[in-house]
DNA sequence: GCATATCAATCTGTATACAGCTGACAGGGG
DNA sequence: CCCCTGTCAGCTGTATACAGATTGATATGC
């Protein structure tokens, strides 16, 4: 068994993304020996990866049913936006309080970087990208590693909506892009209510938009490839 | 196999409680073999109850090395009561803006069969129940499903500290209890933001006593129990 | 025609076997 | 005296086997 390193972390990432991109459909059972099978490995690993994915909240577990991708439904998914709120409101408020000089400059760079790419990209993958670096940057500075750990994991798993919102509104960066700015201004300017409430803003003014992105996120999943 | 029912449920759950309560001491390597025999189970559903739990925090693992405990120090303990103010003061608003009269009611009711039994009673375990029966059950009037589980999460992976607290400080449940009251008036009033900054002072105003309650935590992990 | 019972195919839950890796210790060389 | 290295016991990582549960289909009675 001459692998580079562990088998079930490799499968664990696949399937995290498998499970985030619903490649694995809405409440679609898994049937673990085939998948275990397109994984090449055995079902022993796979089954570990599943359970840490359970726990994560990518997928659903009934026992002696086996397990099942997560439900894709607008209040789920409201759920989420609003666990974000609860999140990030607050590593703001603790990135405004804790971050050091350094760690301001820092987040000041990244936001000029993505300026740039900003005005020029129309690539909605990268566009979300960026967008999730300043929101991981922020959980980095606030100091806290739990906080980090939920950040991530909210990010990763309301991933693929703010990707159909993100190509769906294709080149309306520039709100978004101003949103960052505020509250970028408002941690280096240390204020802790005023970054906490422009984080609370910019997440929530997308949520209303979840249940007509969940509609369109069903057609994306369930239309087979524009290339066939 | 004539089990009740999964056998993998009742490990998990055994080994949940063994780590909230540090019966699995910090950092303290686990042998799988064993464990398994301890619990009465093979290492496969043993090994599936461990990345359960490392994905909820409750245990680390590294790759060729095995599952270890959770950490316990002071700035982890801060961090998680970061964590709480993040998440609890988020479910207070919602709660406060969407509990149905019945839930108001349900909430008041609670509190005043508390109030009974907190002057009454002097035992420690007891109090923290309830104490987190209040805090679940406004994470419940929220109506968010994903809050509720990451409320329940941390009240877990902190019970030990707070238990400490709480047989340390032993009768001094009465401001507590009026801590509580002033967070479910706010919610009952429909108040969000008297509801949120309720909650806030009443978890940061024990955040503070963290790296004390840790140092009496080791004293109690590692000394054997008094009986002897 | 519909509801129900039965049965086979399939899948999950768990035990067990074994290969490879890790960490500790002893012994030899610098 | 310290460090380096070979060896070995023990443990982890994974495959595989098999028992019990589930599911869906077919047959049967009303």
């Amino acid at each position: 068994m001459p692998k580079t390193d562990s088998n079930v972390s490799r499968i664990y990432a696949a399937l995290r993304r498998m499970a985030a991109d619903f490649e694995l459909k809405p409440d679609e059972r898994i049937n673990e020996s085939a998948l275990s099978q397109t994984l090449g490995a055995s079902r022993t690993p796979l089954r570990e990866a599943l359970n840490r994915l359970v726990a994560e909240g990518f997928l659903t577990f009934q026992s002696g049913r086996g397990f099942f991708c997560r439900p894709l439904s607008p209040a789920a998914v409201m759920e989420l936006y609003e666990a974000r709120v609860a999140v990030e409101t607050e590593t703001a408020r603790l990135a405004a309080r804790n971050a050091t000089d350094e760690g301001r400059r820092a987040l000041s760079g990244l936001l000029d970087e993505m300026a740039e790419e900003y005005a020029a990209s129309e690539d909605a993958a990268r566009l979300l990208e960026m967008d999730e670096a300043f929101h991981l940057e922020i959980a980095a500075l606030s100091g806290n590693g739990e906080l980090c750990r939920m950040v991530e994991n909210l990010n990763d798993r309301v991933r693929f909506i703010r990707m159909v919102f993100m190509s769906r509104m294709a080149a309306s960066g520039a709100p978004r892009l101003a949103a960052h700015r505020a509250i970028a201004e408002a941690i280096n300017r240390g204020d802790e209510a005023a970054a906490a409430q422009a984080m609370r803003s910019h997440i929530e003014r997308r949520r209303g938009e979840a249940a007509e992105a969940v509609r369109t996120a069903y057609s994306r999943i369930y239309v087979p490839e524009d290339g066939s």
